[in-house]
DNA sequence: AAGACGAAAGTGGTTGA
DNA sequence: TCAACAACTTTCGTCTT
């Protein structure tokens, strides 16, 4: 994946042109959910990669995050305990050092009492614990932008209320939370992506995925191949021409109802790969299926299905 | 030599008895 | 619970550019 300089693309923003440097028309637009800048008119994208706002350390406790954050703290459902906790201590002091006598100490007792069982304490605390770190190395390391996060963290503690992350691993759960908050926000990343990325394979995913799914009764809606296009081409760097007119592609497709039932990363990448050959920006079907995680043989059966299915005039003398 | 093609066998998931 | 099934993958030999 291209960097660009991220730091000026922030500070930059609002003196940038309004005009697409590819179609020469139309108004960019920042798509912060996904990190990219997109030409309203052709659809290309011009930047991705954008600066992730958080932060560039990791943390493994509280005290570690107090020490390293140079701001005040935030609200987040990220923290284990949404850093709004406040901690009695154990001694039988007042704040001045003295003892405390047995009217006092007893309403100590009380208020020590209430506050453990308000906290479910230590199992889940220390679960949840590991969980946002490991969300906060995954979504960093996948590019995923701060909202997403957020759901992603809802998500997870969805879970653990339900006991759905009893005897499954950590990672596990905290990779499928991400996936399923891609989903929602409508910015799929494919299982094979994030699974490549956290420490499970692509079908304890899946598992954990389904788990989630069964066990809260969160709904998700369905990816569809045009969902997953602009991802694709901008690993491949296509041009702005051919993007849109995949997705038009994508559209007539589902109109005459080839998508029943395929993959939807197949579907897109068919639409690139034929988008590609008639609007002369070609790319290979391997390049193709690398950037759509699925195998060059898909993508040249759904090819086939769909030039055949929506009778494509497909010239290669081109 | 790289890319495209398609056959054959294998995999994981869904459906229906 | 099992078998049948569709979609997809892997592998590989062949053809095309």
């Amino acid at each position: 994946m291209k960097m660009t300089t991220t730091a000026n693309v922030r500070v930059r923003k609002r003196s940038l042109s309004a005009v697409c440097p590819n179609c020469g028309n139309g108004e960019l637009v920042e798509d912060r959910t996904r990190g990219e800048r997109i030409c309203v008119s052709c659809g290309s994208v011009l930047a991705h990669g954008m600066a992730d706002t958080g932060p560039e350390w990791r943390a493994f406790s509280r005290e570690e995050r107090d020490l390293r954050a140079r701001t005040g703290a935030p609200m987040s459902l990220r923290r284990a305990d949404k850093g709004l906790s406040t901690v009695i201590g154990w001694g039988n002091k007042d704040a001045n050092g003295r003892s405390l006598g047995g009217k006092g100490r007893t309403a100590i007792y009380r208020m020590r009492k209430w506050q453990i069982r308000s906290q479910t304490h230590d199992s889940k605390q220390r679960n949840l614990k590991l969980a946002m770190s490991e969300l906060d190395r995954l979504s960093s390391q996948l590019g995923i932008p701060n909202s997403i996060r957020e759901t992603a963290a809802h998500i997870y503690r969805k879970a653990l209320d339900k006991r759905l992350v009893r005897g499954q691993s950590i990672d596990g759960i905290v990779a499928a939370s991400i996936y399923l908050s891609c989903r929602i926000h409508v910015a799929p990343r494919q299982l094979a992506e994030i699974a490549s990325v956290a420490k499970v394979d692509k079908k304890g995913l899946g598992m954990s995925v389904r788990r989630i799914l069964r066990g809260t009764g969160i709904r998700v809606p369905v990816p569809s191949a045009i969902t997953l296009i602009p991802r694709i081409s901008s690993d491949l760097g296509l041009k702005g021409r051919t993007v849109t007119r995949a997705a038009s592609i994508i559209d007539d497709a589902r109109r005459v109802g080839v998508t029943d039932g395929k993959a939807p990363a197949g579907i897109a990448g068919a639409a690139l790969y034929i988008s590609c050959i008639l609007e002369n920006d070609r790319r290979t079907q391997r390049e193709i299926s690398n950037a759509a995680s699925v195998t060059e043989v898909t993508i040249r059966n759904r090819y086939k299905d769909l030039v055949r299915k929506l009778g494509i005039e497909m010239d290669f003398t081109q």
